[in-house]
DNA sequence: AATAGATTTAGAATTATTCTTGATATCGCA
DNA sequence: TGCGATATCAAGAATAATTCTAAATCTATT
């Protein structure tokens, strides 16, 4: 085996946190989540594993999953998933829903009106507890805009 | 190959339309659908393959997802995924999400209370055009009910 | 510096689903 | 009713996203 990405350099611009969220930091984890947050594109783990290539050439793909679950279970990032495709990953904490534009094949993140509490809507027993919504839509957004 | 099923004999209690919107009905196709409106928790594909086996004991894995296919493409059923879990399948037409119960397992159709419009409460832009929504809830529901 | 525990890596394994191909059934029509 | 064209079915192989395994490497703590 070759040597590891050496982990413990901070990259230059940016330095990274001993840990997010309860989460202990390290290269692969920190830059994979930079990288969400600077590329709001919603990539699948095989974008993320592409384009992280630059930063850390030695990174595996299975690194990736490993980081992208270590981020979603601590809550850093969130999957997204339209239907059985790849899953998608977010950095948006926002409660919020997903737009997938037909025309243009993107991916946007769709807030509630203000005050709408999706709760309150939906037609559950008393006492029902949601730990966990998910929302998401296919259609076309309109051609300018 | 062993002979197929006897494709052209309706089974004695229900017998089977020429086609339902516009989709052929064939034997494996009525049984699978008529499964589905019977046994309304949600079943995956596997679970309808084992099923189905007492009624159509040489129907391959196969079949089952081109049936389930064919009424999906056609209208007829729903396919529902939670996460990355296999999909599932639902007769219900009327516009409604899926609450899956972490307690039980199961998954229960839910609807919105009357008069909501999940468009009007969404922030998309002006002329954006919705043709499909998928709504799925995890949570618990009350203990007794 | 040494040890224990966590993380990374590479590749194998898993699994839901799709594809391929030949057999079988159905439909339209003579 | 019989025949050819077309659709569907069945069995197993193939695919692809993801997870698992085992060994190497790293990190934190002594």
């Amino acid at each position: 085996m070759v040597f590891q990405e050496s982990n413990s350099l901070p990259s230059p611009e940016t330095d990274m946190p001993a840990e997010i969220s309860g989460l202990r930091m390290t290269r692969q984890r920190w830059e994979v989540y930079r990288l969400l947050m600077e590329q709001r594109d919603h990539p699948t783990a095989n974008d993320v594993f592409m384009r992280i290539k630059d930063r850390l050439p030695n990174i595996s793909l299975a690194t990736v999953y490993n980081c992208l679950e270590a981020l979603t279970a601590h809550g850093i990032v969130r999957q997204v998933n339209f239907d059985r495709e790849p899953s998608r990953f977010c950095p948006n904490h926002e409660e919020h829903g997903h737009f997938h534009d037909r025309r243009s094949g993107s991916i946007h993140d769709v807030s509630f009106k203000p005050g709408v509490n999706l709760a309150d809507l939906l037609d559950l027993p008393p006492g029902t507890v949601i730990t966990n919504v998910e929302i998401t839509l296919r259609g076309e957004l309109p051609a300018t805009a």
